[in-house]
DNA sequence: GTCTATAGACGGATAGAC
DNA sequence: GTCTATCCGTCTATAGAC
C-alpha cells in the first residue's frame, strides 16, 4: 500500500544514500566509543562532521536510527562468523570472536539499549537468537561426537559467550580479579578438545 | 579538618536522617525497575513522595545519591552472601544468589553506570573487587582440596557469576534460546561436587 | 527542613526557506 | 538535499522565602 515504512505519513525520507550510511557509521562510533548515552542526534551528527538536523531527512527519528545500527553490526558479526569458522581452529576462533573488545563492547551497548528501549527490543533479540543458534549449530558440528549429542554444544556456547563478555567489559574498567584463571580453564579447555578432534 | 566531604564548599546537607534513607531507597528501586537512564532526581523524589528540589539538600550532586545506593546495594549483597554460606549447600546457595533476578539487574545497571560515569567507577569497582574476593575465597574452601589448589576456584566463580548474570538479563529480554542446556550443566556439576564432598 | 521559582544546558523533533 | 530558526520537554542544580 505505501512505499515507505507505513508509519511515517508525510515527513521526507531517503534509502540507500551515501549521507545516511555517514550517519550509521558516525552513530555506530559513538555506540562503540562513547555507549547508549552519548547516542543523541548532535553527537552523532557532529561526528559525521554532519548538520543535526540532516538526520531527520534521512531517519523519521532516533530509534531508527539505532535500528538500521543494530542491522549493520549484526551482517558483519555474522561475516567474521562466517570467517571464524573457514580457518584452522573453528574453536579458538570462535573463542577469539567472542572476546573481541569492540565487538563485546558494542554487543553490551545493544543488550542494554534492548532492556530500555522497547520499540528496539525485538530487533536486538531476534539478531541475538540468529546469532546464538549459529553457534551452537557450528559447535555441535565441531564437538567430538559423544559430546554433541545431547545439549552440551548450546550450554557450552552459552558458557563461553557470558564469560568472553563478562571479562571483556569489566577490563574495560579496571576490573580483572579472576580473569587469568578464568582465560587458562578456557585454554586448558580449547587445547583438550582440539586433542580430541 | 572539615567535617562535610570536603567537597563541598557552601551549601547544606545532612548525613542520617530518615528523609535522607528514603530517596535513597526510592532511588534503588527507580534503578531496579526502570533503570539507569530513569533514575533522575524527579523519578526518584516521585518515588519516594518528595519534592524534587528537597533532594539537593541531601544530596550534593545525583551522583553522590547513586554512590549511597552503590554502598547500600554492596552491603544488602554481602549480608546475603553469608547467609549463603551458613547453610547446607552452600555453592547450590550462591549460584542462586548470584540467579537473583533482582540483585542480578543491579548488578547489571551498577556494571552500565561504572562504564559511562568515571566520577562513581572507582567505588563500583571496588564493591565488586571485595565481593569477588569473598566468593574466591569461599569457594576455593568449599572445593574438594585436589580442587582448590590451583586457579581453578577463581576460574569457577568467574564462569558462574558470568552465567547466572546472562542468563537472567537474557530471560528479561525473553531470549531463552540455551538456558536450559546450560543450566543442567550447572546442576549436573553442583551436584557432581556435592557428592565429592 | 521544606517550599516556590527559576536559571541554563541539552534532548528530540519540526517548519519552511533555498 | 541541505540549510536556518525554533518549539517544547526534561534535565541538574541554585537562590531565596518561610
Amino acid at each position: 500500500m505505501d512505499n515507505d515504512t507505513a508509519q511515517a505519513p508525510r515527513r521526507l525520507g531517503l534509502e540507500s544514500s551515501q549521507t545516511r550510511t555517514r550517519f550509521i557509521d558516525a552513530a555506530e562510533e559513538v555506540l562503540r566509543d562513547e555507549g547508549m548515552p552519548e547516542l543523541t542526534a548532535r553527537q552523532v551528527a557532529a561526528r559525521a562532521g554532519l548538520k543535526t538536523q540532516l538526520l531527520y531527512y534521512y531517519f523519521r527519528t532516533m530509534d531508527d536510527l539505532i535500528l538500521a545500527v543494530v542491522r549493520r553490526v549484526n551482517e558483519r558479526r555474522l561475516a567474521r562468523f562466517d570467517e571464524a569458522l573457514a580457518g584452522p581452529e573453528p574453536l579458538r576462533a570462535l573463542w577469539e570472536l567472542n572476546s573481541d573488545p569492540s565487538g563485546a563492547a558494542l554487543a553490551s551497548e545493544l543488550t542494554s539499549i534492548a532492556i530500555h528501549r522497547e520499540p528496539i527490543r525485538a530487533e536486538i533479540v531476534r539478531s541475538a537468537q540468529e546469532f546464538r543458534a549459529m553457534q551452537i549449530a557450528a559447535v555441535t558440528r565441531l564437538l567430538p561426537a559423544r559430546f554433541g549429542g545431547d545439549g552440551s554444544a548450546a550450554g557450552i556456547v552459552m558458557i563461553a559467550v557470558a564469560l568472553a563478555r563478562m571479562i571483556v567489559s569489566e577490563a574495560a574498567l579496571g576490573l580483572t580479579d579472576g580473569h587469568r584463571e578464568a582465560l587458562a580453564i578456557v585454554d586448558k579447555t580449547l587445547s583438550n578438545l582440539s586433542d580430541l578432534i
